[in-house]
DNA sequence: CTATTTGCAAACCCTTTGCAAAAAT
DNA sequence: ATTTTTGCAAAGGGTTTGCAAATAG
């Protein structure tokens, strides 16, 4: 039995080819887009449908295994989780770079070569706080 | 000549009653989506289009004006750009705070309330960069 | 055997586009 | 007078959904 199978059982989900093809693909292309994902499982199983795509990319995220990267371009792109990290993208190409996050002091530039110029764009954090105003989830 | 005018002649705008309004309800209305911004706007101005909502919003991101904010829930937020800063965006009730942010050391916890506990989701930062290694733009 | 998952096609939503009429400078 | 902008409706593109057949456990 695989990791992916492990991975999956661990997490109450059926090992169907089609999701095990998923998380391969995933460690296979770093941050594809849903039809990156798509062409590329059709490759080995042709008769996998986009729907089966997506709805086990729905699935995989509700479990923590993968999560999304919104670089607003109208594409999602999908990474698996392992830890919290950041994602610089290229606002030229869209490539995306990940970089490690330190919890305890974050200084993006410290981690850049020393003479990269970055040029922030935008710059977002989805976090789960309890101290939102709106929500007053404590 | 009122403000909104002023701005937008200096970017070689035509100031039309509907791109104001936009810009009016951007200030009136925190990060509001595209449909927040045009059932707000109908409300004085019921011949107002949405694709006018969306054209303007395209105008005014160009000449960086606005904008976007991507929460990743398949909605857009759009933001009137004064300077660089940090959204923190509520994972339960995707309600979006604005944060300072310190060029020169992010260390976006000292910023908080101190008994506040964030967890984070995503983090993404979209930047320009002259060492992308996959576009090469020097 | 039961519950989940697949695959297809249609539906959905948000966003963009083409174009003639209207408005801004 | 010229150029931009508006508003409408249609098209576009990514994503979701309903449902019967297939599959996993």
């Amino acid at each position: 039995m695989n990791d992916f199978v492990m991975l999956l059982k661990a997490k109450e989900l059926k090992a169907t080819p089609q999701r095990i093809s998923v998380l391969k693909e995933l460690i296979k292309k770093k941050h594809p887009t849903m039809d990156d994902l798509y062409e590329a499982i059709k490759q080995e199983n042709p008769s996998m449908s986009l729907a089966t795509v997506y709805k086990n990319i729905g699935t995989l995220k509700e479990k923590g295994i993968v999560i999304e990267v919104n670089i607003a371009d109208g594409k999602m792109r999908y990474d698996i989780y392992s830890q919290p990290h950041i994602h610089i993208v290229c606002k030229n190409c869209h490539h995306i770079r990940d970089v490690a996050y330190d919890e305890t002091l974050f200084n993006y530039q410290s981690q850049l070569e020393t003479n990269e110029k970055i040029e922030i764009q935008r710059l977002d954090i989805i976090a789960t706080t309890n101290h939102c105003e709106m929500c007053q989830k404590v």
